[in-house]
DNA sequence: AATCGATGCGTAAACGCTTACACAGCCATA
DNA sequence: TATGGCTGTGTAAGCGTTTACGCATCGATT
């Protein structure tokens, strides 16, 4: 049906349905409630494509991410979808997805969207590499406007940045394990550069703890790098009371080698890790970890595009979003101190 | 830019443009290229509501989901969409999500997307309760296709569907168990009414083994579950050598207690699982599973869905997707047995 | 040379909505 | 009673495509 039946059907114009239906434009509340009514009673719903024509906009939204990605950053893609699609669909916006292979179809993917007018603006997710006068000149046109999730903030109006701070949670695993006692801590970092271990060091340090550049050793991404990494570092004497693991990934294959040095966790060694993978939950025992709110992230993105789009000021072009420490079952005060000594 | 401009510009009319797009219609092979070269070269794209307008569709099907669900079905859900999406955006769809809340949102959701030509189809996924009769409805209004996932199939002209088929991967599990030379196997089930009891039943039976009834316990759905159960079937003397447990959640449970029983897995016991969710190849040992290839259900799904879209002839209505085991670690032969002895 | 079908292209009418503008009715003012 | 503003509604011109139709042009047939 359209909207000329309809309003034929109801003995008024299709004028008058339009503004009824957006409530705009001069209309009278009694004719307004009336077409409102009727709709429902018909099961009149506009055209969107002939809606978006008119207004020269889709209220449709992009997400490009890389796609074809390893499981766990899958998951983190998950979540951050998941925050986005809550805000949008109350937004009444769609969500488009563009998975893209490598970094240099980014450009020619999110070219094709603007100019086809598929979506009003997008979020782009954490590629190290977007050229910046590109963007700028994408963005120029239209009133496009992007979201960068997890990048640095680029100097050009239209588009706003949310990223990730990771220092609180750091700090966070710093005041537990030196507040347990913890006086030597290892490191089991992931890939470099890493700017979590200076972070971690600092924060360790005032607290009187420390981080010996022995007992530093820098993993793989695999479980299987994660035990390399531990055993490599445990064998090292005197072994550090608790160590600290980039990702719950590597945290599982370190806990697995852990083990089967015939230590025990947290008793003879405390573990935190990072991420609060699903899994970190079932570990055993259950995995302490930093939670990356992964799903926050993407609330924020989309929550700064909508208010770039609908122009509503002032908008805050950059956000950050925290990590905060989750306590489970694999940090412990050592078994040598006591608890809270300082 | 419009496509008049465009066409101005390179001295020839919209329409030539239009059939230059499309390979349609009556155009010569020079001016094609030439016209195709343009585009290129000056960026030209069509603005796809017009076009989505003028056709009177939208290149679009939208994949509809109980939404706000637990971390697990997720993980199906990705997997699901995964697949979907690759398939999609090779024939040059877009993916619309739909997240619905209660299954009544359902009905509405769905119609308002059809009747404002959003989508041109639609991918519902395992809601046990559509009524068939609103499916009719929906379905017989302009050539829009419905497929089911996971839902028997209903008969109704453009409703397609697939389903998956466990049986495949449970005989597998219960001719490696036998070959292994197991006897005796246990069975920890989630939810009732479970399907595969029977069917792992069928199968052992006919390769001699035996699932005895004092071996059965029926766990939720939490790690926690599938510990207690894995108590209360092991207290049971004589132990089975082999276990089979119905999803991988409640194998991490249980593996655990089978470990404070002081039991070794395998060595001791047996531990098969189902689904292969992503932290089954993180687990202490490697979880034998049976994968289910979310995956390919998604891409069977809007295959189907396309072909009746396309109107490709003959489609297939009904189709199945199997699952098979993975063996990885904690499946192995009973001390006291000779391996492969029947 | 006249006719004809085939071919390549342009013109203009859809597609279904929004919205600027015009207009009629109405009340208040001069 | 004329004037003017205000209000509610209808008319029609867009929005940017696709495509039916018509019109040249051209080579092949009578």
């Amino acid at each position: 049906m359209t909207i000329e039946e309809f309003a034929r059907l109801i003995g008024v114009s299709s004028a008058t349905v339009s503004r009824a239906i957006h409530g705009r434009g001069r209309i009278s509340p009694q004719t307004r409630q009336m077409v409102l009514q009727r709709m429902e009673e018909l099961g009149f719903t506009p055209n969107l494509h002939a809606q978006n024509l008119a207004h020269r906009r889709s209220r449709a939204v992009g997400l490009e991410y890389l796609g074809h990605t390893e499981v766990l950053s899958d998951m983190f893609l998950i979540a951050l979808a998941r925050g986005i699609q809550r805000v949008l669909s109350s937004h009444g916006y769609n969500l488009l997805l563009n998975p893209v292979g490598i970094a240099s179809e980014r450009e020619s993917l999110l070219r094709r969207w603007t100019r086809s007018h598929a979506v009003d603006g997008a979020i782009v997710v954490g590629n190290p590499d977007v050229p910046v006068d590109w963007l700028q000149k994408l963005v120029g046109h239209r009133g496009f406007c992007v979201v960068i999730v997890h990048h640095p903030p680029p100097p050009v109006v239209n588009v706003g940045c949310v990223t990730l701070d990771l220092s609180r949670g750091i700090a966070q695993v710093a005041q537990m394990l030196c507040a347990m006692g913890h006086r030597a801590i290892g490191y089991i970092g992931s890939i470099q550069p890493d700017p979590v271990l200076p972070m971690l060091c600092g924060e360790v340090q005032t607290r009187g703890g420390v981080i010996s550049e022995r007992h530093v050793v820098y993993a793989g991404l695999t479980p299987g790098d994660g035990a390399n990494a531990a055993r490599a570092l445990l064998g090292r004497l005197p072994r550090p009371t608790a160590v600290f693991v980039r990702t719950d990934v590597l945290a599982v294959g370190a806990m697995q080698a852990i083990r089967e040095m015939g230590l025990c966790i947290p008793t003879d060694i405390s573990v935190v890790a990072h991420d609060d993978v699903p899994f970190a939950q079932f570990t055993d025992p259950p995995l302490t970890t930093v939670r990356v709110d992964y799903e926050e992230l993407g609330k924020s993105a989309v929550e700064m595009l909508l208010a770039m789009l609908e122009r509503r000021e002032p908008v805050e072009r950059l956000r950050t979003v925290h990590t905060s420490l989750i306590q489970r079952a694999t940090a412990a005060p050592p078994l040598h101190h006591t608890p809270y000594q300082n």
